[in-house]
DNA sequence: TTTAAACCAGACCGGTTGGTCTTCAATGAT
DNA sequence: ATCATTGAAGACCAACCGGTCTGGTTTAAA
């Protein structure tokens, strides 16, 4: 039993940044079998289909940015420093190894998108994941009178989350980190500027 | 002679929202055979690969979003107005009837990142085109004293960019035009604040 | 040490993939 | 009216797809 697990576990943490490169489509049980080097019923005696590992991958990756999240939340006080540690994370997202192929939020968006409703689904919760966080450490820094009162503060989630997607999609597509900079850049001046 | 050239358009033009939907790993030729009405001999009388296709496929949508741009450029002078037209134009890109399936950079950067090299360097050219074509603009309004001479061109056609693209992704995942909007908003803000 | 449960290998399945090739029909120039 | 050229049909192919199932090996509890 314990040892199902593990192995359910191995087969989740390799297929998860095989789903997260290739896409759903694009990546095969075959390739899947190379990777964690068990076969076919040797997989499928943990999931039902390949959706289920597709999902459960998904949820792997996100898994791993909340808890990245997490750290950076314990590390600082205040909204907007919060707000600006969670930004420089972003810095190091693309040459972290658990998240190679990119952020697993926009490749699972578009590849998704007109593809495979229940993937997209679980996206979406995601996603409304992050723009709720987003928002109530804005509201809380209302609260504390850290931050104008005036904020639209769902904008503002979703100006920070298009940009930062945005430019990791620039940086993956030339191989250079600089747009991904520009863009948290921007992003802590625009967030300076509703300090109080 | 002609009617082939008038087949194979209509292929392509079957083919462009069917790849930019589906990705490449994600469209058959059974797909494109139920689209066109033509068997896999018709099709393949026209092209040599399904990589053949896919190409020209970007390619054809890269094509109808240059002319998008023309059109603004046409009808509007100086680099600020020109830039707001554009970022207009991005509000209706979404109920774009030829667009469908969303803005086909974003799509076929984040497709084709890990998995298809040749793809890839041609949305890395589209990329630049775009790049280059908003640093442009900006430069000539340095020049013509309608934008501030201390901005960083490239830093804010990365931003641009960036923005809409993740904006767009962002809608097409809620199936919301609002998050497009912001971005657009946000956009034509900071625009405004480089004006002189 | 026995034994049953847990685990995995690998053959197998029908269907689909991208791609080829031969055949035939439409076309257009003479 | 003839006939070469062009374009499309559709059968065909091997490889691969996701998924099933049986049979054997490992594991750990009794």
């Amino acid at each position: 039993m314990a040892k199902a697990r593990q192995t359910r576990e191995k087969i989740i943490q390799q297929a998860a940044p095989l789903f997260n490169q290739r896409g759903f489509a694009g990546a095969s049980l075959a390739d899947l079998m190379r990777l964690t080097g068990l076969t076919k019923g040797g997989i499928y005696n943990h999931f039902d289909s390949k959706d289920e590992i597709a999902l459960e991958a998904f949820d792997y990756l996100v898994g791993i940015v909340r808890q990245r999240y997490r750290s950076v939340l314990r590390q600082h006080r205040g909204a907007v420093q919060r707000l600006e540690a969670m930004l420089d994370l972003y810095r190091s997202f693309l040459s972290d190894a658990s998240l190679q192929g990119g952020c697993p939020l926009l490749n699972t968006a578009v590849d998704s998108d007109d593809a495979h409703p229940v993937l997209k689904r679980r996206a979406q919760q995601a996603m409304d994941e992050w723009r709720v966080f987003i928002v109530k450490v804005l509201e809380k820094g209302v609260q504390r009178q850290e931050v104008r009162a005036e904020i639209d503060a769902d904008a503002i989630a979703t100006l920070i989350i298009a940009t930062l997607e945005g430019a990791i999609m620039m940086s993956k597509l030339y191989n250079d980190p600089i747009h991904l900079n520009r863009g948290v850049n921007h992003l802590q001046a625009v967030l300076a500027s509703y300090r109080l």
